[in-house]
DNA sequence: GACGTTTCTGACTGCCAGTCATTTTTCGAC
DNA sequence: GTCGAAAAATGACTGGCAGTCAGAAACGTC
Protein backbone atom coordinates (compact mmCIF):
# COMPACT_ATOMS: atom_id res chain seq x y z
CA UNK A 1 0.00 0.00 0.00
CA UNK A 2 2.36 2.64 -1.67
CA UNK A 3 -0.59 5.46 -1.20
CA UNK A 4 0.80 7.51 1.97
CA UNK A 5 4.68 7.14 0.47
CA UNK A 6 3.58 8.50 -2.68
CA UNK A 7 1.18 11.12 -1.12
CA UNK A 8 4.14 12.38 1.18
CA UNK A 9 6.08 12.65 -2.16
CA UNK A 10 3.87 14.88 -3.59
CA UNK A 11 3.36 16.84 -0.53
CA UNK A 12 7.35 17.29 -0.52
CA UNK A 13 7.26 18.07 -4.42
CA UNK A 14 4.37 20.69 -4.45
CA UNK A 15 6.53 22.44 -0.97
CA UNK A 16 9.46 22.05 -3.51
CA UNK A 17 7.67 23.98 -6.12
CA UNK A 18 6.39 26.41 -4.09
CA UNK A 19 10.04 27.35 -2.60
CA UNK A 20 11.05 27.20 -6.35
CA UNK A 21 8.32 29.92 -6.96
CA UNK A 22 9.52 31.95 -3.92
CA UNK A 23 13.20 31.47 -5.12
CA UNK A 24 12.61 33.78 -7.95
CA UNK A 25 9.63 35.74 -6.54
CA UNK A 26 12.02 37.20 -3.73
CA UNK A 27 14.97 37.47 -6.06
CA UNK A 28 13.26 39.82 -8.69
CA UNK A 29 11.12 41.56 -6.41
CA UNK A 30 12.78 41.74 -3.08
CA UNK A 31 11.68 39.74 0.14
CA UNK A 32 9.86 43.00 1.29
CA UNK A 33 8.28 43.90 -2.05
CA UNK A 34 7.25 40.46 -2.82
CA UNK A 35 3.91 39.42 -1.16
CA UNK A 36 2.65 35.88 -0.48
CA UNK A 37 -0.06 36.58 -3.34
CA UNK A 38 2.87 37.02 -6.06
CA UNK A 39 4.38 33.90 -4.87
CA UNK A 40 1.43 32.35 -5.24
CA UNK A 41 0.63 33.03 -8.69
CA UNK A 42 4.02 32.02 -9.31
CA UNK A 43 3.50 28.67 -7.94
CA UNK A 44 -0.11 28.19 -9.76
CA UNK A 45 -1.45 28.13 -6.14
CA UNK A 46 -4.06 30.26 -4.13
CA UNK A 47 -2.77 31.93 -1.40
CA UNK A 48 -4.21 30.02 1.41
CA UNK A 49 -2.75 27.28 0.43
CA UNK A 50 0.97 28.39 0.54
CA UNK A 51 -0.03 28.38 4.37
CA UNK A 52 -0.85 24.59 4.28
CA UNK A 53 2.66 23.91 3.05
CA UNK A 54 4.72 26.98 5.21
CA UNK A 55 3.53 28.77 8.87
CA UNK A 56 5.20 32.03 7.78
CA UNK A 57 5.86 34.35 4.82
CA UNK A 58 9.31 34.22 7.15
CA UNK A 59 9.46 30.56 7.58
CA UNK A 60 9.81 29.97 3.26
CA UNK A 61 12.58 32.36 3.20
CA UNK A 62 13.62 30.42 5.46
CA UNK A 63 13.50 27.05 3.60
CA UNK A 64 15.44 28.75 1.06
CA UNK A 65 18.32 29.54 2.94
CA UNK A 66 18.16 25.86 4.38
CA UNK A 67 18.22 24.45 0.99
CA UNK A 68 21.32 26.43 -0.19
CA UNK A 69 22.68 25.50 3.10
CA UNK A 70 22.47 21.65 1.72
CA UNK A 71 23.87 22.76 -1.38
CA UNK A 72 26.65 24.40 0.00
CA UNK A 73 26.96 21.39 2.57
CA UNK A 74 27.91 18.87 -0.60
CA UNK A 75 30.21 20.96 -1.63
CA UNK A 76 31.78 21.09 1.69
CA UNK A 77 31.82 17.50 2.47
CA UNK A 78 33.67 17.24 -0.84
CA UNK A 79 36.49 19.34 0.11
CA UNK A 80 36.75 17.49 3.72
CA UNK A 81 37.38 14.31 2.05
CA UNK A 82 40.20 15.62 0.38
CA UNK A 83 43.51 14.00 1.15
CA UNK A 84 45.64 17.17 1.24
CA UNK A 85 46.68 19.13 4.26
CA UNK A 86 44.00 21.09 6.81
CA UNK A 87 45.35 24.49 6.22
CA UNK A 88 45.06 23.87 2.52
CA UNK A 89 41.42 22.30 2.61
CA UNK A 90 40.62 25.28 4.85
CA UNK A 91 41.23 27.77 2.55
CA UNK A 92 39.38 25.43 0.20
CA UNK A 93 36.48 25.46 2.28
CA UNK A 94 36.80 29.29 1.87
CA UNK A 95 36.79 29.28 -1.78
CA UNK A 96 34.00 26.72 -2.01
CA UNK A 97 31.70 29.12 -0.48
CA UNK A 98 32.81 31.77 -2.47
CA UNK A 99 32.30 30.41 -5.78
CA UNK A 100 28.64 29.04 -4.39
CA UNK A 101 27.75 32.79 -4.05
CA UNK A 102 28.62 33.59 -7.66
CA UNK A 103 27.13 30.28 -8.97
CA UNK A 104 23.81 30.86 -6.74
CA UNK A 105 23.54 34.70 -6.24
CA UNK A 106 20.02 33.77 -5.00
CA UNK A 107 21.19 32.15 -2.09
CA UNK A 108 23.60 34.57 -1.43
CA UNK A 109 20.49 36.90 -1.46
CA UNK A 110 18.78 34.59 0.91
CA UNK A 111 21.81 33.87 3.60
CA UNK A 112 22.48 37.79 3.77
CA UNK A 113 18.44 38.00 5.04
CA UNK A 114 18.88 35.14 6.77
CA UNK A 115 19.09 37.41 10.75
CA UNK A 116 15.85 38.95 9.78
CA UNK A 117 13.72 36.37 8.58
CA UNK A 118 14.82 34.13 11.31
CA UNK A 119 13.79 36.88 13.71
CA UNK A 120 10.31 37.25 12.41
CA UNK A 121 9.64 33.78 12.89
CA UNK A 122 8.63 33.21 16.37
CA UNK A 123 6.93 30.07 15.93
CA UNK A 124 8.44 26.76 17.01
CA UNK A 125 9.56 25.79 13.01
CA UNK A 126 11.08 22.31 12.37
CA UNK A 127 12.63 24.35 9.20
CA UNK A 128 14.52 26.42 12.04
CA UNK A 129 15.57 23.90 14.01
CA UNK A 130 17.22 22.12 10.54
CA UNK A 131 18.98 25.10 10.46
CA UNK A 132 20.24 24.83 13.44
CA UNK A 133 21.20 21.74 13.15
CA UNK A 134 23.29 21.85 9.57
CA UNK A 135 24.94 25.12 10.79
CA UNK A 136 26.21 22.49 13.90
CA UNK A 137 27.74 20.05 11.51
CA UNK A 138 29.04 23.05 9.27
CA UNK A 139 30.76 24.14 12.34
CA UNK A 140 32.08 20.59 13.29
CA UNK A 141 33.06 19.86 9.66
CA UNK A 142 35.63 22.98 9.91
CA UNK A 143 36.72 22.09 13.41
CA UNK A 144 37.67 18.45 12.16
CA UNK A 145 39.74 20.15 9.21
CA UNK A 146 41.33 22.32 11.38
CA UNK A 147 42.01 19.56 13.96
CA UNK A 148 43.30 17.49 11.09
CA UNK A 149 45.84 20.49 10.29
CA UNK A 150 47.66 20.53 13.75
CA UNK A 151 48.56 16.74 13.15
CA UNK A 152 49.83 17.15 9.88
CA UNK A 153 51.77 20.43 11.24
CA UNK A 154 49.90 22.64 8.46
CA UNK A 155 48.16 24.34 11.33
CA UNK A 156 49.58 25.95 14.45
CA UNK A 157 48.52 23.59 17.77
CA UNK A 158 47.83 26.20 19.81
CA UNK A 159 44.97 27.26 17.19
CA UNK A 160 41.47 27.55 19.18
CA UNK A 161 39.66 25.13 16.46
CA UNK A 162 36.32 25.62 17.67
CA UNK A 163 36.82 29.69 18.11
CA UNK A 164 37.72 29.67 14.97
CA UNK A 165 35.41 27.20 13.06
CA UNK A 166 32.54 29.78 14.78
CA UNK A 167 34.19 32.85 13.05
CA UNK A 168 34.94 31.14 9.93
CA UNK A 169 31.71 30.17 9.32
CA UNK A 170 30.45 33.18 10.58
CA UNK A 171 32.54 35.49 8.37
CA UNK A 172 32.08 33.68 5.22
CA UNK A 173 28.13 32.88 5.59
CA UNK A 174 27.25 36.15 7.27
CA UNK A 175 29.59 39.06 6.73
CA UNK A 176 30.49 38.30 3.06
CA UNK A 177 26.91 37.49 1.75
CA UNK A 178 25.82 41.07 3.19
CA UNK A 179 28.61 43.19 1.90
CA UNK A 180 27.87 41.00 -1.62
CA UNK A 181 24.60 43.09 -1.64
CA UNK A 182 26.07 46.63 -0.51
CA UNK A 183 26.35 49.03 -3.75
CA UNK A 184 29.64 50.63 -2.29
CA UNK A 185 31.82 47.78 -2.15
CA UNK A 186 32.39 46.42 -6.07
CA UNK A 187 35.24 43.88 -5.68
CA UNK A 188 34.35 42.20 -2.84
CA UNK A 189 35.67 38.77 -3.84
CA UNK A 190 39.07 40.50 -3.03
CA UNK A 191 37.93 41.58 0.20
CA UNK A 192 36.94 38.13 0.89
CA UNK A 193 40.34 36.27 -0.28
CA UNK A 194 42.17 38.90 1.73
CA UNK A 195 40.11 37.91 5.03
CA UNK A 196 41.20 34.68 4.63
CA UNK A 197 44.57 35.05 3.70
CA UNK A 198 45.28 37.03 6.86
CA UNK A 199 43.72 34.76 8.78
CA UNK A 200 44.88 31.55 7.41
CA UNK A 201 48.74 33.80 7.69
CA UNK A 202 47.86 33.32 11.56
CA UNK A 203 47.54 30.36 11.93
CA UNK A 204 49.95 28.54 9.76
CA UNK A 205 52.39 26.52 11.07
CA UNK B 1 16.88 88.37 15.02
CA UNK B 2 17.57 85.19 16.50
CA UNK B 3 14.33 83.64 15.98
CA UNK B 4 15.21 81.74 13.58
CA UNK B 5 17.90 80.13 14.97
CA UNK B 6 15.95 79.54 18.26
CA UNK B 7 13.05 77.85 15.98
CA UNK B 8 16.16 75.51 14.42
CA UNK B 9 17.38 74.55 17.75
CA UNK B 10 14.13 73.53 19.04
CA UNK B 11 13.18 72.09 15.83
CA UNK B 12 16.26 69.87 16.71
CA UNK B 13 15.75 69.51 20.21
CA UNK B 14 12.43 67.40 19.06
CA UNK B 15 14.11 65.20 16.96
CA UNK B 16 16.35 64.15 19.18
CA UNK B 17 13.62 63.77 22.27
CA UNK B 18 11.75 61.37 19.16
CA UNK B 19 14.44 59.43 18.66
CA UNK B 20 14.98 58.95 22.39
CA UNK B 21 11.47 57.66 22.22
CA UNK B 22 12.32 55.85 19.49
CA UNK B 23 15.46 54.36 21.19
CA UNK B 24 13.35 53.03 23.86
CA UNK B 25 10.02 51.92 22.40
CA UNK B 26 12.47 49.78 19.65
CA UNK B 27 15.09 48.02 21.98
CA UNK B 28 11.49 47.16 24.85
CA UNK B 29 9.58 45.76 22.00
CA UNK B 30 11.73 44.99 18.96
CA UNK B 31 11.74 47.14 15.58
CA UNK B 32 9.23 44.61 14.05
CA UNK B 33 6.57 44.80 16.90
CA UNK B 34 6.91 48.59 18.15
CA UNK B 35 4.57 50.64 15.90
CA UNK B 36 5.15 54.23 15.19
CA UNK B 37 2.44 54.98 17.39
CA UNK B 38 4.18 53.44 20.11
CA UNK B 39 6.87 55.47 19.01
CA UNK B 40 4.65 58.91 18.67
CA UNK B 41 2.80 57.70 22.21
CA UNK B 42 6.25 57.74 24.22
CA UNK B 43 7.53 60.95 22.86
CA UNK B 44 4.24 62.59 23.48
CA UNK B 45 3.28 63.51 19.87
CA UNK B 46 1.22 62.40 17.56
CA UNK B 47 2.16 59.64 14.40
CA UNK B 48 1.83 62.56 12.22
CA UNK B 49 4.55 64.75 14.12
CA UNK B 50 7.14 61.62 13.49
CA UNK B 51 6.37 62.15 9.55
CA UNK B 52 7.06 65.99 9.57
CA UNK B 53 10.69 64.78 10.87
CA UNK B 54 11.68 61.45 9.77
CA UNK B 55 10.78 60.31 6.27
CA UNK B 56 10.06 56.97 7.76
CA UNK B 57 10.02 54.52 10.50
CA UNK B 58 13.29 52.83 8.89
CA UNK B 59 15.00 56.61 8.70
CA UNK B 60 14.00 57.13 12.72
CA UNK B 61 16.07 54.04 13.42
CA UNK B 62 18.99 55.06 11.23
CA UNK B 63 18.93 57.90 12.82
CA UNK B 64 19.82 55.83 16.08
CA UNK B 65 22.47 53.78 13.84
CA UNK B 66 23.75 57.38 13.44
CA UNK B 67 23.78 58.51 16.90
CA UNK B 68 25.59 55.27 17.83
CA UNK B 69 28.36 56.02 14.80
CA UNK B 70 29.17 59.43 16.60
CA UNK B 71 29.31 58.24 20.32
CA UNK B 72 31.54 55.42 18.45
CA UNK B 73 33.68 57.98 16.80
CA UNK B 74 34.45 59.90 20.18
CA UNK B 75 36.21 56.66 21.44
CA UNK B 76 38.25 56.17 18.03
CA UNK B 77 39.44 59.42 18.00
CA UNK B 78 40.63 59.19 21.38
CA UNK B 79 42.49 55.97 20.67
CA UNK B 80 43.81 57.18 17.24
CA UNK B 81 44.87 60.44 19.28
CA UNK B 82 47.40 58.10 21.70
CA UNK B 83 51.33 58.08 20.93
CA UNK B 84 51.52 54.64 20.58
CA UNK B 85 52.08 52.08 18.15
CA UNK B 86 49.71 52.00 14.97
CA UNK B 87 49.18 47.68 16.13
CA UNK B 88 48.54 48.48 19.91
CA UNK B 89 46.27 51.42 18.32
CA UNK B 90 44.43 49.04 16.02
CA UNK B 91 43.54 46.90 18.80
CA UNK B 92 42.42 49.24 21.26
CA UNK B 93 40.46 50.54 18.33
CA UNK B 94 38.38 46.81 18.74
CA UNK B 95 38.53 46.83 22.46
CA UNK B 96 37.09 50.41 22.10
CA UNK B 97 34.18 49.17 19.70
CA UNK B 98 33.68 46.21 22.26
CA UNK B 99 33.14 48.09 25.19
CA UNK B 100 31.14 50.32 23.45
CA UNK B 101 28.45 47.78 22.80
CA UNK B 102 28.89 46.66 26.01
CA UNK B 103 27.82 50.26 27.37
CA UNK B 104 25.33 51.10 24.60
CA UNK B 105 23.60 47.64 24.08
CA UNK B 106 20.88 49.64 22.23
CA UNK B 107 22.96 50.98 19.72
CA UNK B 108 24.89 47.42 19.36
CA UNK B 109 21.00 46.47 18.67
CA UNK B 110 20.49 48.76 15.90
CA UNK B 111 23.80 48.28 14.72
CA UNK B 112 22.64 45.16 13.89
CA UNK B 113 19.75 45.70 12.23
CA UNK B 114 21.16 48.33 9.62
CA UNK B 115 21.39 46.41 6.54
CA UNK B 116 17.53 46.06 6.94
CA UNK B 117 16.79 49.29 7.79
CA UNK B 118 18.50 50.47 5.10
CA UNK B 119 17.00 48.05 2.41
CA UNK B 120 13.98 49.51 3.51
CA UNK B 121 14.74 53.06 3.22
CA UNK B 122 14.34 53.52 -0.34
CA UNK B 123 13.87 57.56 -0.36
CA UNK B 124 16.83 59.94 -0.90
CA UNK B 125 17.79 60.46 2.77
CA UNK B 126 20.05 63.05 4.13
CA UNK B 127 20.81 60.65 7.29
CA UNK B 128 21.70 57.89 5.13
CA UNK B 129 24.51 59.90 3.10
CA UNK B 130 25.65 61.13 6.63
CA UNK B 131 25.65 57.41 7.46
CA UNK B 132 27.92 56.73 4.55
CA UNK B 133 30.00 60.15 4.81
CA UNK B 134 30.99 58.49 8.85
CA UNK B 135 31.67 55.02 7.72
CA UNK B 136 34.38 56.34 5.14
CA UNK B 137 35.77 59.06 8.04
CA UNK B 138 36.10 55.56 10.18
CA UNK B 139 37.78 53.35 7.67
CA UNK B 140 40.16 56.44 6.71
CA UNK B 141 41.09 56.47 10.48
CA UNK B 142 41.60 52.83 10.18
CA UNK B 143 43.18 52.82 7.52
CA UNK B 144 46.14 55.63 8.76
CA UNK B 145 46.40 54.00 11.80
CA UNK B 146 47.87 50.43 9.87
CA UNK B 147 49.84 52.82 8.15
CA UNK B 148 51.41 54.62 11.33
CA UNK B 149 52.10 50.87 12.57
CA UNK B 150 53.93 50.25 8.86
CA UNK B 151 56.21 53.12 9.70
CA UNK B 152 56.70 52.63 13.29
CA UNK B 153 57.52 48.75 12.17
CA UNK B 154 55.00 47.48 14.51
CA UNK B 155 52.65 46.22 11.30
CA UNK B 156 53.99 44.21 8.48
CA UNK B 157 54.32 46.89 5.04
CA UNK B 158 52.98 44.45 2.60
CA UNK B 159 49.54 45.05 4.64
CA UNK B 160 47.05 46.21 2.48
CA UNK B 161 45.81 48.94 4.68
CA UNK B 162 42.43 49.42 2.81
CA UNK B 163 41.22 46.48 2.38
CA UNK B 164 42.06 45.57 6.18
CA UNK B 165 40.18 48.64 7.45
CA UNK B 166 37.32 47.30 5.21
CA UNK B 167 37.50 44.17 6.68
CA UNK B 168 38.08 45.22 10.31
CA UNK B 169 35.02 47.84 10.67
CA UNK B 170 33.13 45.67 8.70
CA UNK B 171 33.91 42.53 11.52
CA UNK B 172 33.31 44.84 14.22
CA UNK B 173 29.77 46.84 12.98
CA UNK B 174 28.48 44.22 11.17
CA UNK B 175 29.41 40.87 12.10
CA UNK B 176 29.92 41.07 15.86
CA UNK B 177 26.81 42.41 17.26
CA UNK B 178 24.75 40.50 14.99
CA UNK B 179 26.55 37.22 15.82
CA UNK B 180 25.06 35.81 12.62
CA UNK B 181 23.68 31.91 12.16
CA UNK B 182 23.28 31.10 15.88
CA UNK B 183 21.67 32.12 18.61
CA UNK B 184 23.26 30.64 21.68
CA UNK B 185 25.73 33.91 21.81
CA UNK B 186 26.74 34.40 25.18
CA UNK B 187 30.30 34.15 25.15
CA UNK B 188 30.59 36.55 21.91
CA UNK B 189 33.17 38.69 23.35
CA UNK B 190 35.47 35.63 23.30
CA UNK B 191 34.83 34.86 19.69
CA UNK B 192 35.56 39.20 19.09
CA UNK B 193 38.73 38.70 20.59
CA UNK B 194 40.08 35.89 18.71
CA UNK B 195 38.99 37.29 16.23
CA UNK B 196 40.83 40.31 16.56
CA UNK B 197 44.10 38.01 17.83
CA UNK B 198 43.97 36.22 14.68
CA UNK B 199 44.25 39.58 12.67
CA UNK B 200 46.92 41.23 14.69
CA UNK B 201 48.93 38.03 14.62
CA UNK B 202 48.69 37.72 11.01
CA UNK B 203 49.95 41.48 10.27
CA UNK B 204 52.06 41.74 13.17
CA UNK B 205 55.82 42.73 12.07
C1' DG C 1 -6.02 91.45 17.11
C1' DA C 2 -5.47 90.09 12.57
C1' DC C 3 -2.96 87.69 9.36
C1' DG C 4 0.66 84.65 7.56
C1' DT C 5 3.54 80.76 8.84
C1' DT C 6 4.95 76.82 11.27
C1' DT C 7 3.72 72.87 13.84
C1' DC C 8 0.66 69.42 15.21
C1' DT C 9 -3.21 66.32 14.83
C1' DG C 10 -5.83 62.01 14.23
C1' DA C 11 -9.12 60.10 11.18
C1' DC C 12 -8.44 57.90 6.96
C1' DT C 13 -6.39 55.00 3.04
C1' DG C 14 -4.10 51.28 1.04
C1' DC C 15 -1.68 47.28 1.56
C1' DC C 16 -0.75 42.82 2.93
C1' DA C 17 0.07 38.76 6.13
C1' DG C 18 -2.45 35.43 7.82
C1' DT C 19 -7.33 32.92 8.62
C1' DC C 20 -11.09 29.92 7.90
C1' DA C 21 -15.57 28.38 6.25
C1' DT C 22 -16.49 26.32 2.12
C1' DT C 23 -15.58 23.82 -2.16
C1' DT C 24 -13.05 20.52 -4.82
C1' DT C 25 -10.33 16.48 -5.33
C1' DT C 26 -8.72 12.04 -4.05
C1' DC C 27 -9.33 7.32 -3.05
C1' DG C 28 -10.64 3.12 -0.77
C1' DA C 29 -14.70 0.20 -0.07
C1' DC C 30 -18.52 -1.92 -1.72
C1' DG D 1 -19.63 3.68 -10.78
C1' DT D 2 -20.78 5.77 -6.65
C1' DC D 3 -20.64 6.89 -1.88
C1' DG D 4 -18.51 8.84 2.12
C1' DA D 5 -14.57 10.33 4.47
C1' DA D 6 -10.25 12.50 4.40
C1' DA D 7 -6.99 15.60 2.23
C1' DA D 8 -6.03 19.61 -0.40
C1' DA D 9 -7.15 23.94 -2.27
C1' DT D 10 -9.62 28.20 -2.36
C1' DG D 11 -10.41 33.25 -1.99
C1' DA D 12 -13.15 36.43 0.47
C1' DC D 13 -12.34 38.38 4.79
C1' DT D 14 -10.02 40.40 9.11
C1' DG D 15 -6.81 42.95 11.70
C1' DG D 16 -3.04 45.72 12.07
C1' DC D 17 0.01 49.14 10.72
C1' DA D 18 2.81 52.52 7.74
C1' DG D 19 2.15 56.51 5.80
C1' DT D 20 -1.12 60.73 4.25
C1' DC D 21 -3.47 64.99 4.42
C1' DA D 22 -6.95 68.42 5.29
C1' DG D 23 -7.80 71.07 8.89
C1' DA D 24 -6.81 72.87 13.80
C1' DA D 25 -3.72 75.04 16.98
C1' DA D 26 0.19 77.67 18.22
C1' DC D 27 3.45 81.09 17.17
C1' DG D 28 5.39 85.36 15.45
C1' DT D 29 4.98 89.88 13.38
C1' DC D 30 3.07 94.23 12.55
Amino acid sequence: MGVAERKERERLQRQNDIIDAAEKVFMTKGFENATMEDVAEEAEFSKGTLYTYFQSKNELCLSIVLRGINVLMIRFDIVASLDSPGLTKLRLLAEACRKFYVDFPNYAFAFSNYKQHRAGCHLVSSILDTIDEKNSVIRQLFSSVIESGKIDHSIKTDTESEKLSWILWGDISGLIPSSHFNSANANSAEYYNYTITLICDAIKQ
